[in-house]
DNA sequence: ATTAATTCTTTACGCGAGTAAAGTTTTATA
DNA sequence: TATAAAACTTTACTCGCGTAAAGAATTAAT
């Protein structure tokens, strides 16, 4: 820097300042820089710059699974919105396993971070270390809450995107049976759940819960395998099932037509089918998947802001708001 | 660092040998080192560590869409071999946008990486810029080839895994027509292509091509569209199709149960379909796809092994080998 | 026990920037 | 045009660690 402080005819305190904030200098030194850029092409260090400020230009965004197209799709979303202010994220996944939840962590800390945004795993979640790290590092959570920690949230508002559902299905056919896992990882799930009684009870129908076996992320097989073994037993409360998420209704449409059960609106079928979540494959399942939309774009733009106005400190850490977004109802072939 | 030192009674440099390489100080100050760690539980900056080291630990990992399943797969195999190493990966994906996979190469530059692993986009990547950069950081391609790139290859072996299908196709019925994009942006495209006409002129077959228009990456859609077209046209070559990749199967299977016609082996059926990559979604399609899995833990384990040949500077920068790894024939429901 | 080889400690400098303070030049305001 | 404000230059120190060199302490080999 040095060197092109000379080259450039610009001082280096001057030129530290442009690379901090091109838009802090006069008008004329930043064209001269950023011509003699071009010409020297020179880089500031990033280990050099970032190892004496106190927070770098870092936002790390932390999801369960990277592999997951739900979580890829919104911190794709994300990543753009950070982008755009001039920030620069890290993405990192937890391969749902704890460990690697809180090594992301420790790892992001040793970055110094500006703020992190984190889709916790959930109840899996060491929530004591969640805990301390979003009081040290500015937090918001995003995706899935957890009670207690001192972290906006920003989320789906499941009560109404379930509730819709749940409208429709009982006003366009039987009322609706809720499949879901039996002890869900995600605080998501419970909450839906919750939602889908709450719903039913509101309209008068007695809530009926399938509620399959198995832990962990491979949401696909679980619905495929208990899907099989409740559509082979035949005796389904309702011929309408609402899952949980869509990745168990992907697995769950696959077993039922691999045991001949016809699924969808038209007369010859037998069952309907719907999700939560509008996943990028229900576009493309047989039949496709009538599911309830969340809204990513608002999601992941509120998740940011609300980050940028803990890391200004517009908000007092300890106000733990939680913002969330309603979803919008996607009707198509399967229920 | 200076006050660890002090109260753990180590000297500093020693300590800096300790954490560069805990194995390079005798077991008995290692002890020391490791008790004295967990009382004060000091961490070393990484910013100023990485400042002085000609070579961090870190290895780069580019792919061309994060949120594709195939690439999160194999992306995740990685990240596990690096990690066994001790270094650290850096994921980074391009959304399928060459400015992007640029600035993600420049980005890892300012890192200073030991080395990076590139699954360039292909057809649209910088050629020119993606060469300087792989001469000047020890680099590794997988996934997809680049002509006249000064770095090692990794990669399906395309001859032989289109090859195992069409013999199948081919012996167990019609022999297949192949379904892909007319101008693919994949390398390994154009290969399957070549491989599928030779494997087909090898069995005294006429080869068929049917050609999706379509840029870009929304495989499923490109396959939806043209798979409908294609099935409402009904005047297909054979029964038979293979299609290019995964993707484009999942969205013609997708198209050809809408149009209500019959996918896979049983009588009824009039039409098998196959593709090529074992996508995890392959499992649950309706019917299930019929594939070629590529062998992820081969290419991802030979892939880092080749890398660190490089970064030890075991072989030449300009030795270009390329390594093919054999597909193994998934049957499953659609062919 | 002696010698040689390892491993540590001490001391000291370097990396590439951020940043503060004081003085100088440029630009905006009156 | 005079004056104040803003932006810049000079100088100098800091950050936290890598690393080299020389000598002291420990361990291994004879």
């Amino acid at each position: 820097m040095e060197d092109f402080a000379a080259v450039s005819g610009i001082s280096r305190p001057t030129l530290s300042k442009f690379f901090n904030d091109p838009g802090s200098v006069r008008v004329s030194t930043k064209k001269r820089i950023e011509e003699a850029l071009e010409k020297y092409d020179y880089q500031p260090n990033l280990y050099a710059i970032n190892q004496n400020r106190r927070l770098t230009k870092n936002i790390g965004v932390v999801v369960p699974y990277l592999s997951d197209p739900f979580f890829a799709k919104i911190a794709r979303v994300i990543e753009d919105n950070i982008l755009e202010t001039g920030y620069k994220p890290v993405l990192l996944g937890s391969h749902g396993r704890p460990e690697l939840e809180i090594e992301n962590l420790e790892n992001l800390r040793s970055i110094k971070p500006a703020g992190v945004l984190l889709a916790p795993l959930g109840r899996a979640s060491d929530r004591a270390h969640v805990d301390t790290f979003c009081n040290d590092v500015p937090s918001v959570l995003f995706d899935a809450n957890i009670d207690g920690i001192g972290a906006p949230f920003v989320g789906s508002n499941n009560e109404q995107s379930v509730g819709i559902m749940v409208d429709y299905l009982c006003r366009t056919g039987e009322p609706p049976t809720f499949f879901e896992m039996k002890s869900p990882t995600n605080p998501n799930a419970f909450k839906r759940r919750n939602a889908y009684i709450a719903s039913m009870e509101a309209l008068g129908h007695e809530p009926n819960l399938i509620q399959a076996a198995g832990e962990g992320w491979e949401f696909e097989e679980i619905g495929f395998q208990e899907g099989r073994r409740v559509v082979r037993g035949g005796k389904l409360p309702t011929n309408t099932i609402l899952c949980s998420n869509d990745r168990l209704a992907i697995g769950f449409l696959s077993a039922a037509f691999e045991e001949g059960v016809r699924v969808g609106l038209e007369p010859e079928c037998t069952l309907r089918v719907a999700g939560h979540d509008d996943h990028p494959f229900s576009r493309y399942t047989c039949p496709t998947l009538t599911t309830v939309s969340q809204d990513y774009e608002a999601i992941a733009k509120r998740s940011v802001e609300t980050l940028f106005e803990r890391i200004e400190g517009k908000t007092t850490a300890d106000s733990q708001e939680e913002t969330l977004f309603d979803g919008r109802l996607v009707m198509r072939a399967s229920a």
